[in-house]
DNA sequence: TACAAATAGTTTTTATACAAACTATTATAC
DNA sequence: GTATAATAGTTTGTATAAAAACTATTTGTA
């Protein structure tokens, strides 16, 4: 078996691809692929606590931590703390972020559409199963 | 459409979920999963010049030139001008990394048999063509 | 042959990404 | 009611990852 076709190292490719093609198109707002994704997350939900966050794009509390650092610095976030529970910190949008809400979605919904408009319906439906089997994979049993 | 529907979303959730399986089961060797594969690529084909493993693992050279940096630091590799073109670098594998090429390729195939084994031959299939769906994508035109 | 263009790598800078250790706060157990 | 455990975030340290600018070398050309 060729390097080549290992599995992991095609969905890394992948996805390095897919960050790319979305930081070219989101560039010129000032915002990265993951910035661009995390603020999409909380144009969808905002005002959640970073726990919530990281659970929703899947990333460590730890690498929120910067993020959120970055996007409050650049003016599209701020942190406040939730005075019932005074450990959690929840993530709110500034005016600069919602004056960029409905051109953030629609180019959003227009980048997703235009890679999935690569792929066939079946295509589609045969990665989610993909995606799925992967999230739930364990190495070391078996 | 949902956050969690994002095409490149879950590609790159799929990617940090394989790459962290993949660094639990080499970590013990004093490898990160980039540095695993990397070595693979040489194991493949040794003493080739930087530029041609940047193609062969779809990674920047500069970003080569910190990976390769540390495994040389670490032992596993070392750095050879070519004579020919002293411009050109061509990386070699030390007795260190040479001692573990069975060990390290058996791992790679056993990783790479487990993660197929989630899938189905048809997913097989149609992951392939997704991924190279994916290579070829350009979202600037249409 | 001299000089511009191309190529190979490195350096610098910035931004992920996560493990491990840490602080602060809240919940639980006794 | 206090010691302990659990939870929420941050800090620290290390490793990707790539853009842009840089050096050195080679190639192409006039």
């Amino acid at each position: 078996m060729l390097f080549k076709d290992c599995l992991c190292f095609q969905v890394g490719k992948a996805s390095r691809k897919m960050a790319k093609l979305t930081r070219d198109a989101v560039g010129p707002y000032g915002l990265t692929t993951t910035q661009f994704f995390f603020l999409t997350a909380l144009y969808e939900e905002e005002d959640i606590a970073i726990s919530a966050l990281a659970r929703k794009v899947v990333l460590d509390k730890a690498t929120l931590t910067g993020l959120i650092d970055r996007l409050e610095r650049d003016g599209f976030v701020t942190r406040r703390i939730n005075p019932e529970d005074r450990r959690a910190v929840r993530v709110q949008l500034t005016p600069k972020a919602e004056k960029l809400r409905e051109t953030l979605t629609d180019l959003y919904h227009k980048i997703n559409r235009k890679f999935l408009s690569f792929l066939t319906e079946a295509e589609q439906k045969t990665f989610e199963q993909i995606v799925s089997k992967i999230e739930n994979a364990d190495l070391s049993k078996g």
